[in-house]
DNA sequence: CGCTTATGCGACGATCTGTAGCGTTACAAG
DNA sequence: CTTGTAACGCTACAGATCGTCGCATAAGCG
């Protein structure tokens, strides 16, 4: 119920992130939008382990193999922050967040802000199941 | 200005967190303490490559070296945080808030309360310089 | 029934990490 | 001054990742 996602190298965050960023994707289009460029087989190879990993997942259209993400961007973001957490402050997310205010990466103001966005967001998302 | 710290490993790990718990030690004192038994140069080794990542210096006591945190823990979790926001959600907080409401990690009322103990803890510590 | 195309598999080199052995040096006792 | 000892850095080495591919193969299309 918690499965802890690997980590992700470069080129594999940046494919994950046009799979996010453009819906189901093929290989082909992965490789054209790819800042650097690549043969198809290493893209291959990248989505693959990407689905490994339990990032992605991909259907079968004709022969061609579309990958979709697994979970939201937001959520692994959520949890890659929670393991941080988890691993430097001993699960003490305040203490995170002194440290951010304190970096000045964050403001009280902008916590604040962002408690009331959320619940907005979260309300405007409306009975979502669960 | 703002040095990306490198990943850390298991052990490496649980050696920093050491370095934070208990002020500045010698690689003894981390060798004692740490929860598997290893050799000595193992553990200055360890120490070394904390250090060349910038995450611990040393000071030397006559022929001893005694290690200490480079950065507050708290500081290195948040920058952490932030290196995360910054690849997942293009630096948008609230995404990743967002997520962690949505993960059931965190919910509204614990962050509005996160918020209030950030402001209240960081005025507690007055007007500590900086 | 071949030709094309998309796939998976296996591989290779570069890094990073955990774990140590070894040679070197500084200081204290003989 | 010689030697034992303690602390250090250097080098190594195996196992896991990651970036990158080449290649044999299977599945439609004409």
């Amino acid at each position: 119920m918690d499965d802890r996602l690997p980590e992700l190298g470069d080129l594999e965050h940046e494919v994950m992130q046009l799979v996010w960023a453009h819906g189901p994707v093929t290989a082909e289009v992965v490789r054209e939008r790819l800042s650097r460029r690549l043969k198809e087989s290493t893209v291959r190879t990248v989505l693959r382990r990407l689905e490994e990993k339990g990032y992605a997942r991909h259907t079968v259209d004709g022969r061609t193999y579309v990958y979709h993400a697994a979970e939201e961007r937001a959520r692994v973001a959520a949890k890659a922050v929670q393991r941080i957490v988890d691993w430097f402050c001993n699960g003490s997310m305040e203490e995170v967040l002194v440290g951010m205010v304190d970096n000045a990466m964050l403001d009280q103001q902008q916590l604040r802000t962002l408690a009331d966005q959320v619940a907005k967001a979260k309300k405007a998302r409306g009975v979502k199941k669960e």
